[in-house]
RNA sequence: GCCCGGGUAGACAAACUGGCAAAGUCGGCGCUCUUAAAAAGCGCUGCCCGCAAGGGCCCUGCGGGUUCGAUCCCCGCCCCGGGUACCA
């Protein structure tokens, strides 16, 4: 009687080695360009199409500390995945890297002294170690870090080609400033007015920066979320960042200085309300316009005091609005009304023409303006049936086909969007507006004012200005320095040596660039380095890109929905128009998992003590059952909260089917035994417990093949492997080939949750390796089985079941049906009405 | 405010989007093995009546509707989570 048991560790430690030895998880590059590393095909060689391959990716980690539980969860999906693909038939890319710039590292620097380089490695080292003794099937060959030169360089690259093309480019704007961090964020990077990384107010600053003109592709990237595979909360995210909105430019001319200020509305059908006219404080005419009015002084002050407020303050919605009469008037086109020119802190100068035109009654801000200013309000839409409406608490907005225009002259009577569409022709015709489109997203500041991040590859002579570096020169190498502190200008200006340097042009004295970009430049394009990761005269072949690109299942957390997945997009799109590359996407299908909650359900974090480090379990139920668990928490794209006791119910899954193979197996032969290597074959003739056993694994190969075909509910998977286990042990009489059969299969079916436990039992049944096993398919024959369970019913409610054969017709069902006990009992007084018969299923009797 | 998700046993969840509500896991209760415990294995576990066999009624946040039949579709409401918020 043995007493062996499931011993984890024993088993992984050794599958780990063979896959490290075997480079199992390696796959070539079949494009002929070859480079050191990794080795590809000759030309000429066979060139299957592109679409045996898939390429499996999870979001890089950020290396900070140690790997955390939510870091498992992500690579245990995109593992699994990545094994069932592999097995389907598929060359399987799945790489791995580092996000390693960035703010943390830094902070840490100037905490400890220790150099940011020397922080990020160690933690990449502790992540390396993870991925190990997880066992997540990565091609290592592969592996890039952001920090390092060798990637860098091809960061500044694709920098150079984007400034080439007039794609980046510097300007002076109010961009948005965390004084705690001590630089520039982008749009996406402010949360609520606050700083994303440290919660600290943001400021509005007046600033030159570097910035990606992102906005060129609002449109593309706004139509071709229809093209991808997305989770549509995460394309809604990212419609409405992008903020496409349909109006008109509308000029409304100043007689008394002879100006014309065009507004942007998305509403043209209520021109004829437009009783005042806004303008943002930042609009550069505010002073020329109230100069020589008796309001120049209150306007100074009010602007004044406007631009000094936080963009948490400016822009409260709920606030009482204000502002100040500009001491002019503009005509409304097509009224012929002069209109007063107020200033006022609710117009945004980065929105659209930076004014507006007012319409207090279809308009809750204009409404709430002209409360506070007893302005009037004059209504220009109304319901169509004639119902009044009270402007004097609240506006009436509508563009619904249910209300008319009224007080609209020749367009009184149309619906909104008629009106629209008729008052934006006439307004064309007459040359004073024309059709509009305006979007909410901004260009991407791309500069900070940070040390540990990739250098900007500019120079700036005195001669010719603004230099770029020649490509023949990268990487810029980021320069040592000692104190990491930022203090308003980036750290990279103490280096006095490294900033002054010769102008590329004519030789002449001239100094870097001191800026840092922003972290998320460098993983807009990692996927694609790591199809030609060891290439070192340039970023990639496009012919490897061609082979590899797109991303066929991208998974990450949703955090990323808005920055990082909208700034690989806009890379990927810019890079196409430049010929570098063939794809328009780099994410064909995207999983976003939700987060692992501590045990109290709130989110993990130091502060609340709920953290649940891997390491620990990892060392006490190993890898697999710590995958398994997480894996069979619920929904991967679900949130859920950690509990220890599953945890031991997955350990427990695993044990049972160990043992099971154990008992089937000569015992364990290890993983190179040379043991008689017999096929998984299912027994030709099955009956009894076994044929219960055999439809049984049948079932769960259909149901397991489902979720990886479908929604990646591998919960449920992971439940049908637990049935089949449970039946192995509920029918112990079953005859030794059937159960072979059940537990292989169990086994088969485990390996992409847990693959140390599913190789090593597949291989004590059959004595191969399950990772090169075609993907089982069911047989058609096992998942009918030949009678049925009838349900009966009478008006809906199950009143009896009763066996009958599969395929029966509609007759011999109601039959079957109305002869039923519990049917003929509830029948009694009743005159049947008519019966429903769904075939294989259930009748329903309906009776009165 | 607006836009998405979501609400099912004590907990996490399933039900292949109109056909047996609750698979599977955890927890709880009981049993087997054991000197004992652990481990392992087995059984029970929505409510009410009944010692029981069994039966009845109820049950998917709440209220209505459509349907032979609703967790699923429609209308109204309540709660939870996320996104976004003066974008004209």
């Amino acid at each position: 009687m043995s007493e062996r048991r499931y011993e984890a560790r024993e088993i992984e430690a050794r599958w780990q080695s063979v896959w490290a030895q075997e480079g199992t998880w390696e796959v070539d590059n079949r494009t002929s360009q070859a480079t050191a590393g990794i080795r590809s095909h000759p030309p000429g060689g066979t060139t299957r199409a592109q679409s045996d391959k898939s390429y499996v990716l999870e979001m890089l980690p950020y290396p900070s500390g140690e790997p955390h539980i939510g870091h498992l969860k992500n690579y245990a999906i995109g593992d699994a995945i990545a094994h069932f693909r592999r097995r389907t038939g598929h060359r399987v890319l799945h790489p791995m890297g580092y996000d390693s710039f960035g703010l943390p590292a830094e902070n840490n620097a100037i905490k400890t002294g220790v150099h940011p380089r020397v922080a990020t490695e160690q933690s990449i080292a502790a992540f390396q170690r993870a991925f190990r003794s997880w066992g997540i099937s990565i091609d290592w060959r592969r592996e890039i870090a952001s920090h390092e030169p060798d990637y860098y360089r091809w960061t500044q690259w694709i920098f150079l080609q984007l400034y080439k093309r007039g794609l980046a480019y510097r300007k002076e704007s109010a961009v948005n400033w965390c004084p705690n961090d001590q630089t520039v964020l982008a749009n996406e990077q402010v949360i609520d007015g606050r700083c994303e990384r440290c919660g600290h107010e943001v400021e509005l600053r007046q600033l030159e920066q570097w910035f990606f003109r992102i906005t060129d592709y609002a449109d593309r990237l706004l139509d071709d979320l229809d093209r991808i595979d997305w989770p549509e909360h995460v394309k809604t995210m990212q419609r409405n960042w992008i903020g496409r909105s349909v109006g008109a430019e509308v000029n409304f001319r100043c007689a008394e200085l002879g100006i014309d200020y065009p507004v942007f509305t998305t509403r043209p059908d209520t021109l004829f309300g437009a009783t005042f006219f806004v303008m943002a404080p930042e609009h550069p005419d505010v002073f020329r316009l109230a100069a020589g009015t008796p309001n120049e002084q209150a306007v100074h002050q009010y602007v004044n005091h406007a631009l000094t407020e936080s963009a948490e303050e400016r822009g409260d919605a709920e606030k009482t609005k204000t502002g100040v009469f500009l001491g002019r008037t503009v005509t409304n086109p097509v009224t012929g009304e002069e209109i007063p020119m107020y200033v006022a802190d609710y117009v945004l100068m980065e929105y659209g023409t930076g004014a507006i035109m007012a319409v207090p009654a279809h308009d809750e801000r204009d409404h709430a303006f002209a409360r506070a200013y007893d302005l009037p309000i004059r209504q220009v839409v109304a319901p169509k049936d004639g119902s009044a409406v009270d402007l004097r608490t609240e506006a009436y907005v509508t563009k619904a086909d249910d209300a008319i225009l009224v007080n609209s002259g020749d367009f009184n009577g149309l619906t909104p969007k008629a009106g629209f569409e008729r008052i934006v022709h006439w307004l064309d015709l007459e040359g004073i507006g024309h059709p509009s489109v305006n979007f909410r997203l901004r260009d991407w500041l791309v500069s900070r004012q940070r040390y540990w991040g990739c250098p900007i590859p500019i120079v700036y002579c005195d001669e010719h200005g603004m230099v770029p570096v020649p490509e023949d020169q990268l990487p810029v190498t980021l320069p040592e320095v000692q104190d990491y502190q930022p203090r308003g200008r980036s750290p990279l200006a103490t280096a006095q040596d490294w900033v002054n340097t010769t102008c590329p042009r004519c030789g002449g004295p001239a100094r870097r660039e001191t800026d840092t970009m922003d972290t998320f430049v460098d993983s807009s394009w990692y996927f694609l380095r790591y199809c030609d990761a060891r290439n070192d005269d340039q970023a990639w072949d496009p012919a490897v890109l061609r082979e590899w690109m797109g991303v066929d299942q991208y998974i990450g957390g949703v955090e990323h929905a808005i920055l990082h997945l909208l700034y690989a997009r806009f890379f990927v799109k810019a890079l196409a128009d430049m010929d570098l590359l063939d794809v328009q996407e780099p994410f064909n299908a995207l999983f976003t998992q939700g987060m692992i909650l501590g045990p109290d359900g709130q989110k993990m974090s130091k502060s609340r003590g709920n953290v649940i480090p891997p390491t620990p379990l990892i060392e006490r139920f190993g890898a697999d059952s710590v995958r398994t668990y997480i894996l069979n928490m619920g929904p991967p794209d679900q949130d859920a909260a950690w509990n220890d006791n599953a945890l031991s119910g997955a350990h427990r899954l695993l044990s049972r089917l160990w043992t099971l193979g154990s008992e089937l197996g000569a015992g364990a032969r290890g993983p190179l035994a040379t043991g008689d290597a017999e096929a998984v074959i299912q027994p030709a003739d099955p009956s009894g417990d076994g044929l219960t056993l055999v439809r049984k694994a049948n079932w769960a190969i259909d149901r397991v093949t489902s979720e990886f075909v479908g929604r990646f509910g591998f919960h449920n998977a992971i439940a049908a492997v637990t049935e089949l286990v449970n039946d192995l042990y509920r029918y112990p009489q079953a005859d030794i080939e059937a159960r072979k059969f059940a537990v292989a299969t169990a086994a088969s079916l485990t390996f992409p949750f847990a693959p140390h436990l599913g190789a090593e039992v597949f291989e004590m049944v059959t004595g191969r390796r399950a990772w090169e096993e075609p993907w089982p398919a069911p047989d058609p024959a096992m998942l009918v089985a030949d009678s049925f369970e009838l349900v009966c019913q009478v008006n809906g409610k199950v009143r009896d079941r009763v066996r009958a054969p599969s395929g029966s017709s509609r007759e011999q069902l109601e039959q079957l049906a109305l002869a039923a006990p519990g049917i003929v009992a509830h029948l009694e007084g009743h005159e049947l009405v008519k019966l429903i018969v769904v075939p294989d299923k259930l009748v329903n009797v309906v009776v009165r």
